[in-house]
DNA sequence: ACCTGAACACCGTTCAAGT
DNA sequence: ACCTGAACACCGTTCAAGT
């Protein structure tokens, strides 16, 4: 016991589990503050007092690392979506909440945002697990329509396509917002609040009933 | 003259001043192919038969290289708005010719639209001209909508607000296309017709002249 | 003007070696 | 198991030198 304490006490202990997990946040840390260019696996490494080769006990390379970032984003993504459908009584109010939601998510945690949609991890090499988030995250909104479709609220279009052309729309307000294209105090919240209330009047069916 | 002819004469004559041209040529043709991460100045130069630092006689870095590949890009898309726009009668089909326009953009120059929006010219670094043209691509869309809104085709809605959600609708549908999320045979031009169908149905005013 | 090769400071990744 | 440094094959960019 007479080596040198060359990790004092304090420090995150690494050497028992957690560095993936460090790594991860590291790694999203870096994108948040520089952009996904800015990280290094070197970079990390160095942040993190360890080797830069200690990354590859955790993660196959520098892409299975971003994977693993979009994954969790996926799986967080689903969870809001999730809670805020649930949260409202699952018809017109949790087809808002779940807008609102999206959106909030992607300013919430653009670095994820980035990751998930910024085309780094190749369709082709996508794995498994990263594939099954994206899906699920997508089959939340699915089914809440479905459901709104069932007790009459929501139009009789296909299903899947309404499910994309609403997952288009916040999306594509999502990318403006975290883009900086709404440079305006509060034009993102009023962006978003517009688009929500323009994507109802589409896809919604009036209150009293009517069809169309 | 005894030099040995090291480029054969039917070599395009990147000495005198079309090295430029071809390095943009180049640059898309690879990102179409292998993805922006694939783009190297090295490679470039080699494809060309030219040195790797040739390059830099032309643009100050690799970055000004894909700025000026965006750039491009916003000024070939602005061109395809404003004659879908102007073509179809500056009407209410003009504004579907522009939805079916952008979304035929993205599909047909897909390396450019990737560079375009991709982050990969950060907006602090972003240069006049790229902002010029990605302002006057957005003005066709802003204008046709104040043309639309005074003959009270559109709603009253807040021009500037209104343009955004468009941007957003044809974006996000521009997005997933491009990503290869809408994988059935015919699928992209469905989800397409559907959300600009949506859309109108949206922003438009019944052809009555009801108001809302 | 335009192009070149050598050189510099970086990358991601592999691997034999340590504990 | 987990971590390390040295090494390899790449990057983007600079620069003195050539035509």
């Amino acid at each position: 016991m007479s080596q040198p304490a060359r990790t004092p006490r304090k420090r995150r202990s690494y050497h028992h589990g957690d560095l993936r997990r460090a790594l991860l946040d590291e790694a999203v840390a870096m994108i948040h503050a520089e952009g996904v260019e800015a990280v290094t696996v070197r970079e990390i490494g160095a942040r993190l007092g360890v080797s830069r080769t200690a990354l590859y006990r955790h993660f196959a390379d520098k892409r299975a690392l971003l994977e693993a970032v979009a994954t969790e984003g996926f799986a967080a993504l689903r969870e809001r979506l999730a809670s805020a459908w649930e949260g409202t009584g699952r018809g017109r109010a949790g087809f808002e909440a779940m807008g609102f939601a999206y959106v909030r998510f992607a300013l919430d945690s653009p670095a994820h945002y980035r990751v998930m949609f910024g085309g780094f991890v190749d369709r082709k090499t996508r794995g498994a697990e990263l594939a099954g988030e994206a899906t699920a995250a997508f089959g939340t909104l699915v089914e809440a329509l479905a459901a709104l479709q069932r007790d009459g609220s929501a139009r009789g279009d296909a299903t899947l396509l309404m499910a994309r052309y609403v997952w288009a729309v916040v999306h594509g307000v999502a990318m403006l917002a975290v883009a900086g294209q709404i440079p305006e105090a509060g034009g993102v919240e009023a962006m978003t609040r517009y688009a929500i209330e323009r994507l109802q009047a589409a896809i919604l069916v009036d209150a009293e009933g009517a069809r169309s």
